[in-house]
DNA sequence: CGTAATGCTTGCACTTTGCAATTACATGTG
DNA sequence: CACATGTAATTGCAAAGTGCAAGCATTACG
């Protein structure tokens, strides 16, 4: 049996061009350094960081409320709470009323350390829309918002669904 | 010692309105269902899928070069490609003039994959861009060909290099 | 030739992740 | 009021993934 290089492309896909790649590049390349940042200075995690942000905007939270907000698992919720609890940057009580929903809030410690690492990430920020007119800020900010509704409603549906309605509503 | 939560938000970083954040969600749950897909399918694993990518549009490449391509280092590579060869969608040769750079070639049956998982990643973002108008689409493009570059240079930098620069060219 | 450099791979320890089972609590039902 | 049922969160463990030192094969250089 043969076995070898086929001739030239027959579907039409370049990951360098295809969107969805695009999103990630930018995304993962931007966010090496400042994951080098907190997990070197804190030795907190993606997972961590997440929470924490989330964490300093409520005042407090439930792990599933957490999890919605930052697209995470209830375990790596749970993990990453665990982790902040350990450090001491965030702390957990029982709610008040049900006691099934432990509430999550952020020390005075672990708000300090959200203000260095969102320093680094609001400069990251800087350097991107520095590229970008203001023009383009506006559009890509209500582009981004259609993008993030309809990349909901596409990992809610999964894959089995996307192949069916090839041209559906 | 009190520890326990601080009033409200001292540095305004809102993870919902940060960009990188904002592209990685869209790349994120668009990539879950594809995923699930050919690691259900085929059993590839994310840098697989890559890989064949990659190597479904040259018709040969050496390892360092599809890393450069997807952003994977040499390790990543050389275990994706083994996964590949495993399932019979690459194949390995010896360079033609150097024979420490290996050639990976696609095989038939990895075309045959590739195309499938092609279908799917442009059913993808044909429902990402049917959300854009046609002058949003331009704008996206040629906005994300400079966050791109911008994005490699802030990776190549690391952090330390962030924080000095706080208003540098 | 022999030594260094290059490209890639492998083995092994370590970390992360996915999932079943578990705890703890609340609520509805006879 | 006991008891089944449901829900939120956690934990333990196996599987998968990752990082890095060391290895092999090959080429380049003195």
């Amino acid at each position: 049996m043969k076995q070898a290089a086929a001739p030239a492309s027959d579907d039409g896909l370049k990951l360098s061009a295809w969107l969805p790649y695009r999103l990630f590049l930018v995304a993962a390349q931007v966010a090496r350094p400042l994951e080098s940042f907190y997990s070197e200075t804190f030795g907190l995690s993606q997972a961590g960081w997440r929470i924490l942000a989330v964490i300093a905007e409520r005042d407090a939270a439930n792990a599933s409320e957490i999890g919605r907000a930052c697209a995470l698992d209830p375990f790596a919720v749970s993990r990453g709470i665990g982790q902040l609890t350990e450090l001491g940057f965030a702390v957990r009580r029982p709610g008040k009323t049900d006691r099934r929903f432990a509430a999550v809030s952020i020390t005075r410690s672990g708000r300090t350390a959200f203000n260095r690492i969102a320093a680094l990430g609001s400069a990251i920020e800087a350097r991107l829309l520095a590229r970008l007119s203001e023009a383009e800020r506006t559009i890509l900010g209500s582009a981004l918002t259609r993008l993030e509704g309809e990349s909901a409603r596409i990992d809610a549906g999964g894959w089995r669904a996307l192949l069916d309605d090839a041209g559906a509503p």
